[in-house]
DNA sequence: TCAATGGTTAGCTATATGGCTAAATAGCTA
DNA sequence: TAGCTATTTAGCCATATAGCTAACCATTGA
């Protein structure tokens, strides 16, 4: 909890790592699909996926052959949304988190 | 505007530069006042202040010998949130955005 | 069991990053 | 001008990152 959100802020560091979060935004895509949508390599891709992974952004479903990667929204808002939360308050509004500290958001 | 918030995400990667925008939360601070709060040397926060600035996440003020750091809240919550917005925007709202597309938010 | 498809892991290379110390710059004050 | 404080710039070093190709699992289907 206390520095954890560090992988989450490295992983969004990289543009293509940005990209994969904003394509899964319209819904889960396998492996390939997302490769596809980029001109690196599939090992490129395969890594950068990795890394969203352990940082706890993506989720992933093997089906058959083929593994399906998720977004996880919950951990983007919250990282995310928490520092901006700290930082600019005023700016940005996080709407009620959902799970673990779901009962904490008491306020208004 | 296309993908200059490449440099933000950057700089927001690191630990450091993520707190020290915190800290500026609360009001402007000299260089030299920012680096007492690191265990790390005054060239070494000097660095990740210029990331910042060229970031555009601080602005600097000079005064006699001291430089001043404030925070650039609408540069973060525009580049961050707008990023959340596209990624994950049913758990994130951006409060009215200043600048260049305030006439566009019309919302209460 | 063999081959084909979809992905990942291994190993390599080049560049970026972050830290340090030493030296330079900026702005006072004597 | 000299000297002092505040901060940045210049080099240097070690580690991390991102890309590639080649090789290795995993799953399905003949």
């Amino acid at each position: 909890m206390t520095d954890e959100s560090a992988t989450v802020f490295r992983a969004l560091a990289d543009a293509t790592r940005r990209q994969i979060l904003q394509d899964l935004h319209a819904g889960e895509l396998t492996a390939g699909a997302i490769a596809s949508r980029f001109a690196i390599s599939g090992p490129s891709i395969s890594r950068h996926l990795s890394i969203l992974k352990a940082a706890g952004l993506v989720a992933e479903r093997r089906e058959a052959n083929r593994i399906f990667y998720s977004l996880v929204e919950d951990r983007l808002a919250n990282c995310v949304g928490g520092f901006l939360s700290a930082v600019c308050p005023e700016q940005v509004v996080l709407r009620r988190r959902r799970g673990r500290d779901s009962r904490k958001a008491g306020a208004s």
